[in-house]
RNA sequence: GAUUUGUUAGCUCAGCAGGUAGAGCAUUUGCCUUUUAAGCAAAGGGUCCCGGGUUCGAAUCCCGGACAAAUCACCA
């Protein structure tokens, strides 16, 4: 962060010294009474104006129109904004009018937050508006806020810089209305997923994040190592194991909100850390869990929207019981024109090739038909549907079909080209289980770096005897997108994954007077553009001499000017402490 | 990782016939007692992302780099 102010943070902070010296303190530590909110106002005071005679409110100062001895200001809180009337001899009654003609017209700026008290009147213009008596400064803020204007719905000077909005989301939800709206939404999709499972007599839990195995899924783990153990762990890639176990235990059901890491790319779909809910329920089947999903999705789509339909970039999709439901190799057959059951590698691999799908040797049965439906079916599920019985390859936890031992009983959940939900009747045969993790670790051999690994304690607890189990996971950021009408996963995110920012190395004006540099100069040294001192150093004595006084003239300086020997000296390298 | 586009004032953006850096809002000063993206008048504010090159001269042209966005690839 350059130590440099702009000319409106050295404002901010010259009025910020004017506030102490009138004696206010511009961060009190006392708490102020909040009775009553800007949303509450809106709806309330047309019905029962009486009720809002004397009301004290707080919030961040988003707009000030000053004209004389009366203003008007927007006051934004956590819901919403009201419009606040000042007038001079109102909260002013006595002689002095300092709080009105200096600190409200000229030490608060927009950005700063205050309370006031008052009584709610509607303007001549039609508005609902404080009419304050009183004032407090709450918090002084000392760097200036995008101004984004609305008129007539329609939004002016929007703050839109991504990778702004995404590194200062504080900025972002204070100027940018509707982004509290999407974060509201997703905290309700959880909530109201969680009262459902509750309702139901599920048990939330809370499993390992840091894990010596990293189990559950095919993908790439961060990697950490604990000290006192010296040992490395991985941050979960899923939760699964460890939720099956629980099922081991005796629960008949048990969820997660999980948050998981992979190691793997980042786009407007994947962040490093997402969140996940699994839950896994005892004696039921994956038939069982479709109709469960589905139950769930209607009624969170309901809870949330208030209606089962939403629109996403322009396509309408709905959330309406029932979805519909088609196998994985009917899909591919449906959308390519090959039916790829019974098929081995080679056939498979022919297939890829005349669909133009590239191959590599680490590519087993499954990762070819993953690849297949992906790049040719995937994206033509737009309305809710369970692609179903995947084939046993690519499902490692899963329970063969019950009808085909080559097929899995799994099903995925598909919305608007997008994998959502993945759902099992989970695998409890501790041999089977063995066998498939063993040709994992082929795959692995093979150079599948995603192959899953061993974990010999869950094979342990399977031999103890899970009941038949039917597990599901559904990614909940994905799910929030849809909800919200939102394509990027950032946009769901209060803080997504950002390439660290590079932070421009604070100098100061001690650093300068280290090498020689007059104070009365090292301030306009910086001032002038010699941002770090080696930037000076590398610099010849004749031009920055005509640099600074070139700096003096323009600015008026009332200070001698530079001259040459004092600036060889700078050169010189010898430090002063 | 590839391709394309972008990076100019606190914010949104113009400027790219290479020739002294612009607008609106915000800021400062003055006027204004019910305004509405308030208004009127004046002023200040910039390493034109960074580093090289071409040129008498680069925000503008060329090369390299950083960061971002979009598309694609990768991604149970």
């Amino acid at each position: 962060m350059s130590l440099i102010l702009s000319e409106q943070e050295l404002v901010r902070r010259n009025s910020l010294a004017e506030l102490y010296q009138l004696g206010i303190n511009p961060y009190p530590q006392e708490a102020f009474k909040v009775d009553v909110t800007a949303t509450q106002i809106h709806s309330e005071f047309p019905l029962k104006p009486e009720a809002f005679n004397q009301v004290s409110i707080a919030g961040r100062i988003m707009s000030r129109r000053i004209m004389g001895a009366a203003s008007f200001m927007e006051l934004q809180d956590s819901g919403g904004r009201i419009q606040v009337y000042f007038k001079r001899d109102d909260i002013c009654p006595e002689e002095d009018k300092t709080l009105y003609n200096t600190v409200l017209k000229r030490l608060l700026d927009i950005g700063d937050i205050i309370g006031i008290t008052g009584f709610v009147f509607t303007t001549q213009m039609g508005e609902i508006t404080i009419h304050a008596t009183s004032l407090k400064v709450l918090s002084k803020s000392l760097r200036p806020l995008p101004i984004v204007k609305e008129k007539d719905g329609v939004i002016y000077d929007a703050f839109t810089d991504a990778e702004q909005r995404y590194r200062m989301r504080y900025v972002d939800l204070i100027v940018n209305e509707g982004v509290k709206e999407t974060f509201l939404r997703r905290t309700k999709v959880i909530n109201s997923m969680r009262t459902f499972f509750n309702e139901k007599g599920y048990l939330e839990v809370e499993t390992p994040i840091l894990q010596p195995i990293p189990g559950g899924a095919a993908a790439r783990p961060f990697i950490t190592h604990h000290n006192a153990l010296d040992i490395p762990l991985y941050l979960r890639v899923a939760n699964e194991l460890y939720l099956k176990r629980l099922i081991v235990g005796g629960f008949d059901g048990v969820y997660e909100f999980s948050k998981d890491f992979r190691n793997e790319g980042m786009d407007r779909t994947h962040n490093p850390e997402f969140t996940v809910m699994e839950i896994y329920v005892a004696y039921k089947d994956y038939l069982w869990m479709m109709d469960f999903t589905e139950e769930m999705l209607e009624r969170v789509a309901n809870e949330v929207t208030g209606g089962t339909s939403v629109e996403i970039s322009g396509k309408v999709i709905d959330f309406q019981r029932p979805f519909k439901r088609i196998s994985i190799l009917d899909a591919i057959k449906e959308h390519t024109g090959y039916d790829v059951s019974g098929m081995n590698e080679t056939e498979l691999k022919d297939v890829c090739r005349k669909l133009g799908i590239e191959t590599d040797e680490a590519m087993g049965k499954g990762k070819l038909i993953d690849e297949i439906f992906g790049g040719h079916c995937e994206h033509h599920y737009i309305q809710p549907t369970f692609i179903t019985d995947y084939p046993v390859e690519m499902s490692p936890l899963c329970k063969r079909h019950r009808d085909n031992p080559e097929l899995t009983e799994r099903f995925e959940l598909m919305i608007n080209g997008k994998e959502i939900a993945n759902a099992y009747t989970e695998l409890n045969d501790p041999i089977d289980q063995r066998n498939r993790f063993e040709e994992q670790m082929m795959l692995s051999e093979r150079g599948d770096d995603e192959a899953m690994f061993i974990d010999q304690d869950f094979l342990r607890a399977l031999e103890y005897g899970m009941p038949p189990t039917s597990g599901m996971g559904i990614g909940i950021d994905r799910l929030v997108m849809l909800l919200t009408g939102q394509t990027s996963i950032q946009e769901v995110l209060f803080f997504p994954q950002m390439r660290p920012e590079k932070l421009r190395k604070a100098v100061s004006v001690q650093d300068f007077m280290k090498i020689g540099v007059s104070e009365t100069w090292a301030a306009h040294v910086m001032k002038a553009g010699y941002i770090t001192v080696e930037s000076l150093q590398s610099e010849k004595a004749a031009v920055i001499q005509q640099k600074l006084n070139g700096y003096r003239k323009k600015n008026k300086l009332d200070i001698p000017a530079i001259q040459m020997d004092e600036i060889e000296g700078w050169l010189a390298g010898n430090t002063i402490d």
